[in-house]
DNA sequence: CTGAAAGCGCTTACAG
DNA sequence: CTGAAAGCGCTTACAG
């Protein structure tokens, strides 16, 4: 502002208050403030403001990873619904256990983050602490977490499995799999695994089911080995439950390959609801997960918080189970 | 480190130096200031400290959108290998169209970045001002773009198309289709689209070749509903290229469902190797594109500069082609 | 309505 | 090695 005062010949106290339109100021020194600044490309200094005015609209989103849809689409969402409020978002990936990130969103906080997107239940005892501490704004995503300190706009994950667990047993399944991702510090896949297997504990049934737990990096390919390990070590198995539909193309990818008939060999199920999910071959039954939505929820509570001061909520999204052409009736010799 | 330096007891230029490291102290006087910000909990504000060095240690990312799996790998490796060196990523969708990016990219350095990565050629007028004036490093990605006053990091789009449709001439075709994403200040598809038509005329081929121009908003509806039309209107086609895998998995679902074999009826080529072109059925003939290299590479290059004053440069990549199986010779009665 | 001055939290010559 | 002081570029009481 000064080099602007100075060429409009005004005070810098009357070129901030112009460019800021904080306060009238006479038409005539408006314009001369105006065209200085615009003759000398002025461009205010974000980190003085920042220091002096004691924000800086900055958030920050942690997630897992971007290679991935799902994140990919929640954060793409979120970070447009931020910037249409003169907001800009600072990204973080951290991978997908929770129990170590505290370094990273404290770094997020040091560059001035007004509030943070996470992902799931934070594992993170020393970030906990500092999120409670601090009074830092944030909302978890993806999952409902009860009794944590910040509020979750997700879904419920156990029940979203356990619907099509449900589904498998009614349509006469006995012995099941699940192809799991991560489980370490990440809240989804424990639930998604617990529904799995209390279904099973809930209904008495006597086999066991397997879970084979897999990373989502090379999702297809991990589908696709998970698969054969399914096929010849527990060959009695009639429905794959798929906690991606990543890992789920794998597995029905292989399941072609290895002339499986799908449904009539081995019903799959997959999870997310990808846009490919409905144009396999058969159509993917899958659970439809509310990604952008979760993004946008976020970003406009964090807004609302930051400019309004309303406060941030829990919101359970609903997860459309999408019935469609991969899971049948178990195959007739078991 | 005004209150960490009141309660270590020191003065605050030495608070200073011991949590910057930036000169030997007294290593009494060291543990105290250390000892003394454990338990404030001290975390140094950024803006300040940006304030007065001068240095920010953001970086922008400016990209169409991050809901597209090239873009989304692109910029999770740039994020990864920026991080690794201390910097954090300021980022920004804004569409494919680069006509119109001046606003945002030029939020994007008054929030402090200092140095940009941009995709493909940027069409902007104002924008190439504002980067050649302001000196602002950029590099941009994507494509290889000629005289520009950026380095490029990229890979020649033109000579990937140009490959693919000699391939499928050889094959015997005659008759081509090309399904083109959105070319609007978009220099990768005008590239691609020229490639198509260029190979057309300099074989003296006498039939009309067609470009269907959509979307990469739900792209696998889009190449499917192109599919569609191409089959309709333009019934002598009997080879597609598409330019991205998404497209080209929508026209090879869309195929299927109209019982119209590939490669029998129509070879189809698609665009970036995704991680299920592999597992498509039949598997996807495709140009595989390095995402998640050009980002790590700009990142380099960008923190290079920034650390070292090393100068940023073009660098030119392979995009390989593969190829699979949804590609053959064109079918006997034509 | 307008301007001179203080101060946001840092770092770094400068002097000792 | 250590400290007092200046100053980065802003905004905003405060006084006029």
């Amino acid at each position: 502002v000064t080099a602007v005062a100075k060429a409009a010949g005004v005070s810098i106290a009357t070129a901030s208050r112009v460019l800021n339109s904080s306060s009238t100021v006479n038409a005539d020194m408006r314009s001369r403030v105006f065209e200085a600044a615009a003759k000398l490309g002025y461009i205010p200094n974000s980190a003085a403001k920042a220091l002096r005015i004691k924000r800086t609209r900055l958030v920050g989103a942690v997630i897992p990873t971007l290679d991935h849809a799902f994140f990919a689409r929640m954060v793409d969402a979120f970070q447009e619904t931020v910037t249409a409020s003169g907001y800009t978002v600072l990204i973080i990936t951290v991978g997908f256990d929770s129990s170590r990130i505290f370094e990273p969103v404290r770094s997020l906080i040091e560059r001035g983050a007004e509030a943070l997107m996470l992902v799931g239940r934070i594992d993170d005892e020393p970030l906990q602490r500092f999120i409670r501490e601090r009074e830092i704004v944030a909302v978890s995503t993806y999952s409902i977490v009860p009794d944590a300190p910040i509020p979750s706009i997700g879904f419920d994950n156990y029940k979203a499995i356990r619907q099509v667990v449900d589904y498998l047993l009614r349509l006469g399944h006995k012995r099941l799999a699940m192809i799991a991702g991560p489980t370490k510090g990440n809240d989804r896949q424990q639930a998604r695994v617990k529904a799995f297997l209390d279904a099973r504990n809930e209904h008495r049934i006597r086999h066991s089911w397997h879970v084979v737990e897999r990373s989502y990096l090379d999702a297809l390919d991990e589908g696709a080995s998970a698969l054969r390990e399914i096929h010849t070590r527990h060959p009695e198995v009639t429905a794959i439950v798929c906690n991606s539909d990543s890992l789920a193309f794998g597995a029905l990818a292989e399941c072609k390959r290895l002339a499986l008939d799908v449904p009539g060999h081995f019903s799959i199920v997959g999870h997310d609801d990808q846009d490919f999910a409905a144009r396999l071959d058969p159509p993917l039954t899958t659970i439809a997960v509310p990604a952008r939505q979760m993004g946008a929820i976020a970003a406009r509570q964090l807004v609302g918080y930051l400019e309004r001061g309303e406060p941030t909520r829990t919101v359970c999204l609903d997860a459309e189970f999408q019935v469609r052409a991969t899971a049948g009736k178990p195959r007739r010799d078991l």
